[in-house]
DNA sequence: AACTATTAATAAAA
DNA sequence: TTTTTATTAATAGTT
């Protein structure tokens, strides 16, 4: 019979061994996960794991360099302006290679989106291509949708801030002392001037 | 009474709304299990995720960058090589900077054109957007069917010739001088061999 | 967000 | 390592 199993605390494991077996199905395991967390939900997905022995396992929805490429440009946006280092770069002519590759493909894939050098593309390509853009259209006009809406809802917050403000100002103003009780003159006569024939 | 849950299929789920909530339970998840696995198995582990929505989530149980790195100096290891050349290379810092920013500009519109990463536009910004995403859709519209159509024609214009083929061969065919002017003979009787009681 | 019926992952054993 | 099985953990569909 196998396996009364129990239930494991998450520290290190001491027995090699186990700590063993136990990397290699939960590793099989995260990254079965992470697959499907890209595939299910759209989401691009970078996962890299060194065993204890040393040994690299990784997985990307899209390319390990583009995720790194897309976090190294999320997490410079928040951060630095990133010391340049005068120490020897460490960029190579394979690194430069590829980014020109990439950079050129993501610019081909642009001009395309914006319904440019489309000839090429089969029918099929073509279908996919409408969906997207059909998908993306939609989520501008909600995003703007949105915006709008909370714009409009800002104001109307501002006026009814506004129109309340406004009534206690005219509270103040009625609860003010009658103007009579001032023992300032409102008018002063002088002689020779002729009397007013109108009220103010 | 809650949930008679089923297997599904991993594949992208269409709606967004079920897209959103399943991404939000199994990135917790997933998350959940990398940590655990460099506590339990005493790895080394990075994790980016970009939800559909452009926000970023990461774990490293060391920090990103060393787990970057050492990715990086993995995959050159087997990669290339790499002949240290003494030419000096022609690429530069600042060509690769270049490049770099390029192409996470590049990918920040494509994302933005998918629908992704819209929140920090302006409405103005929006709008043009849509503009864009009209216009190409369009192209992409025209190209489609223009190609269609002339898959149309193309399959057409095959089946005009074969039909003029047809004729011509039937034509062919009728002025053929009848079989039995053939001089060859269609059967061969041997000595010993009994007749046939059916025609061929 | 919370709740469960189920499926999925996996600890221990072989 | 891989398979088996008993259990725990994760989560799909609901509320």
């Amino acid at each position: 019979m196998a396996g009364k199993r129990e239930r494991i605390a998450i520290r290190r494991i001491d027995n090699l061994a186990a700590r063993q077996v136990t990397f290699s199905k939960r590793h099989r395991g995260l990254f079965k996960k992470a697959e499907e967390l890209s595939i299910l939900c759209d989401a691009e997905v970078g996962l890299v794991v060194f065993s204890a022995t040393g040994k690299l396992f990784h997985f990307a929805s899209s390319s390990m360099n583009r995720v790194i490429d897309r976090y190294d440009s999320h997490s410079k946006t928040l951060q630095k302006s990133e010391a340049p280092s005068q120490l020897q770069s460490h960029v190579d002519d394979s690194t430069c290679a590829r980014l020109r590759e990439e950079l050129s493909e993501a610019s081909l894939k642009l001009r395309q989106m914006r319904g440019e050098e489309l000839q090429r593309l089969s029918v099929q390509q073509l279908q996919e291509l409408e969906k997207t853009l059909e998908s993306g259209l939609g989520s501008v006009l909600k995003t703007k949708s949105q915006k709008i809406l909370d714009e409009i809802n800002s104001l109307e917050r501002k006026r009814m801030q506004l129109i309340e403000e406004n009534s206690r100002l005219k509270e103040q103003v009625n609860s003010c002392p009658p103007v009579h009780e001032f023992s300032i003159p409102l008018c002063i006569f002088f002689p020779g001037t002729p009397p007013f024939n109108k009220p103010w």
